[in-house]
DNA sequence: ATGTGTGCAAAGCATTTGCAGCCAG
DNA sequence: CTGGCTGCAAATGCTTTGCACACAT
C-alpha cells in the first residue's frame, strides 16, 4: 500500500518557479505548500484556494488559484484531472504519474500506480501509431468500503 | 482498423426509451438519429444540438439536449467522457466501449477497443479491491500524423 | 525602477433548473 | 385526458480575462 517515492516539497515547487525567473510571492508560495501537503491527493482549485488562505492568513483571489496552477501545469509540476462531471482536479505530479480509480458511489479516489498501467498501455497506444506523452486513466467504479456497506 | 462490431442505429435507441415507457418525440428520434450516425464519434452537446435541428429543420433547446443524453446515458446507450479542458463528449455505447487516444496537438481522439485495456486495468483495479464498472481511459500524446507534420 | 503578479469585477462557457404550456400516449 | 416533455429564461458553477495597482526582483 504505502510505498517509497520522491518526495516533493515546497522547496522543489518553488525552485521551480524560480528557475523560470518566476517571482516568488506569497500566494504562490502559499499555494505551493498547500499542494506539497497534499502528497498527491486531489484537489479542487476552490479546496486549493481555501487551504492556501487558511495556511496563508492572506485573501487570496480565485483567479490568482487559476493563474498559478496554469504556471505550475506548463512546468509539469502539477496535472490536471477531469474525472467526471465537475470540478477539474490537481494533483502533484510526484511519482512518475498515477491513475484513478473513483468510486462512483462515494466519489472518494484512489490512486492506480501508474508504472502497472503504463506498460500494458503504451503497446496498446504504439500499435495505434500513437506516441503516448500523459496518461490520464480513470478507473470508475464501486470502492470496498461502499461495496461492504451494501 | 476496420472491424465488424454491433452496428447500433436510430431504432435500437428509440426503443431503448420506449421499453422504459418513456415518450418518442421529435426531438428525440432527432437526437438518437444523430447519434446513430455518430457511428462512435465524440460529440460535444452543442454539436449533437446542431446536427438534431439541421437533420429535423425544427428547433431545439439546448436544455432538450441535455435532458436526453441524460435519459439515454441512464439507459446505458451513450456514454459520457471528460477528455480534458473544453465541454464533455458523447459517444454511442455500441462495441462493449472503448477508450480514448487523444493527440495533444490536434485534438482529435482515436478509440482504443476497450477489450484490451480491460484485462489489464480489470486485474490492477481488483487488487485494490475495487469493482471497475465504467472504464473511463484516455490517453493523451501525439498522433501519427501531427507526428509526421513535425 | 520595471514589469510581473495580484485583486477586483465582469464576462464567458457549459450545464442545470423552475415554471407554464404542449403533445404523445 | 393527463403527465411527461419541451421551450424559455434565468440561475448556477467553474474558469477566464481586462485593467489598474502593488510588490518582488
Amino acid at each position: 500500500m504505502t510505498e517509497a517515492v520522491a518526495r516533493v516539497g515546497v522547496d522543489e515547487l518553488v525552485d521551480g518557479l524560480r528557475s523560470q525567473g518566476l517571482r516568488i510571492t506569497g500566494a504562490r508560495r502559499a499555494i505551493c505548500a498547500v499542494l506539497a501537503e497534499s502528497r498527491g491527493e486531489h484537489l479542487t482549485a476552490a479546496a486549493i484556494h481555501q487551504r492556501a488562505v487558511a495556511r496563508s492568513g492572506v485573501p487570496i483571489n480565485a483567479s490568482t488559484i487559476y493563474r498559478t496552477i496554469e504556471v505550475l501545469q506548463v512546468l509539469s509540476l502539477v496535472r490536471y484531472a477531469h474525472l467526471g462531471h465537475g470540478p477539474a482536479v490537481v494533483h502533484l505530479v510526484q511519482d512518475g504519474g498515477h491513475h484513478h480509480l473513483v468510486c462512483e458511489i462515494c466519489g472518494r479516489t484512489e490512486d492506480l500506480p501508474a508504472a502497472d498501467v503504463r506498460a500494458a498501455l503504451r503497446e496498446l497506444a504504439e500499435r495505434h501509431h500513437f506516441v503516448p506523452a500523459t496518461l490520464h486513466v480513470s478507473v470508475i467504479g464501486i470502492c470496498a468500503e461502499c461495496r461492504a456497506a451494501g
